[in-house]
DNA sequence: GGGGAGACTTGATGCATATCAAGCGTGGCG
DNA sequence: CGCCACGCTTGATATGCATCAAGTCTCCCC
């Protein structure tokens, strides 16, 4: 299932001193709750950039919070299509789509060198049923995807490619800055090609998406790196205010 | 919250003899543990054709199962676009998205005359503290409606309209046929601009869909009146086999 | 540091679906 | 039972994005 490397490499694992505790699952527990779920997290892996932490099929063994780097994860249709469902940053969380039939139903890929901390579904159920804010906590990630789906769905279905693309931008943007980067200047890990998969679009018109943006002034990306001129300008595009035609 | 009508009907409430009890949250519980989740069913409520059955922003008291009816769930975009996040029918639940923020994320409509399974949701939880298989049971829930909105991009994403059309037809049937109705005979309780919505198309689109799906001699849709003739066809035209262009 | 493959950009063209429009069917209510 | 509003169907046209194509850039590996 790991196609990292071996042996695996063994790092210090805590929740405790991890920096992006405070946005992944022990979220709100006190500190003798959190050292309950360190137990759960034997040892870190690190993922080389292009490799599959998991993919889809492999039966569900841990729940893995991304701890640095980035993940895409994408499912193959019958004739061969790649649909990218998410992209994932530090302290969030891969792998619930899998709890449904313990098996997991996607590929998640290292968009970058990565490391991931595994924690062991089984034993997080059952750590679960003695700690309530940690199955609370449990319930509340797996509703906030839901959530970002149907936001994703009204994307597809209403948006044009434009404000698609300035949908995605935001987003990343305000992730990033809940994490303590610039939510102004950031890095795209991913290919043009994997951003249009997930708004539903072609490569070709991600560039185009990416031109239109700069002639307004409103972001200017170079490569993979991204300014946002004017956050406003990009919110607005979203909320469908400057809409000419549709 | 709920606008059904006044005074609220009291109706025998059990999940032990409810007709969806093996679809539902009950499903692998013993009866034991179904007879102590009946106890936080206190009445089922009845929702007229037409009424809400909790809007966007209600807070989360209860999780409703679907007893009798149906309902579409839907949000509606900044400049008043709506888009229809799913149908539900008997033995579905409603309401996992007001998990994240304690509050609900859409909006859930009656299809038609229907009745729901109201489920206390602290009440809930804390009753899954003690009786495990209850809580994986919600948690298989919420990862099955992830799995589900996946599948939902993939189509938004990667398939033209008749595709869509057939993958949706397809989709009702065999959930429909899960719950011992026919797989081949059934009737649409939704709008074709509903379907649209949920498809990302128009409903224009949707009329020439049915009318494409005709011609082939896959289906036959007569007002709301669905006729399967060729299920194999359908499956196949899903599975992007038929494709000429694209 | 140089070569090459993969990623990105931009232009020209075509097509699938949206939009606009008009008429028909139907079912719900008085 | 009949009327009317709403839902459905089908046609004509417009348009936004996909597709095809060609060239440039960049970064990775030798």
């Amino acid at each position: 299932m790991l196609e990292a490397h071996s042996p695996p490499p063994i790092l210090k694992t805590a929740c405790s001193n991890c920096s992006v505790v405070e946005l992944c699952l022990p979220l709100g527990l006190t500190g003798a709750e959190v050292e309950r779920l360190d137990t759960l997290i034997v040892q870190r892996y690190k993922v080389k950039k292009g490799a599959a932490l998991y993919r889809t099929g492999d039966p569900l063994r841990s729940l893995y919070a991304v701890r640095i780097g980035s993940f895409k994860t994408s499912v193959v249709s019958v004739d061969g299509r790649e649909q990218v469902t998410g992209f994932h940053i530090p302290g969030e969380m891969l792998g619930l789509d899998a709890i449904s039939i313990d098996q997991h139903a996607c590929t998640a890929y290292a968009l970058e060198d990565s490391e991931v901390c595994p924690i062991h579904f089984a034993q997080l159920e059952k750590l679960a049923q003695s700690l309530p804010s940690l199955q609370h906590n449990l319930n509340k990630l797996l509703s906030r995807e839901i959530v970002r789906d149907h936001s994703m769905l009204m994307l597809m279905g209403n948006m044009n490619s434009d404000e698609r693309l300035a949908a995605f931008l935001l987003n990343l943007s305000q992730r990033l800055s809940s994490r303590g980067y610039s939510s102004k200047e950031f890095v795209l890990k991913m290919r043009r090609e994997e951003i249009g998969s997930y708004l539903g679009l072609r490569l070709e018109t991600i560039c185009r998406g990416i031109a239109h943006l700069r002639d307004q002034g409103l972001v200017e990306i170079t490569a993979r790196d991204v300014r946002i001129h004017n956050m406003d300008g990009l919110k607005q595009m979203v909320s469908g205010c400057n809409r000419q035609s549709h």
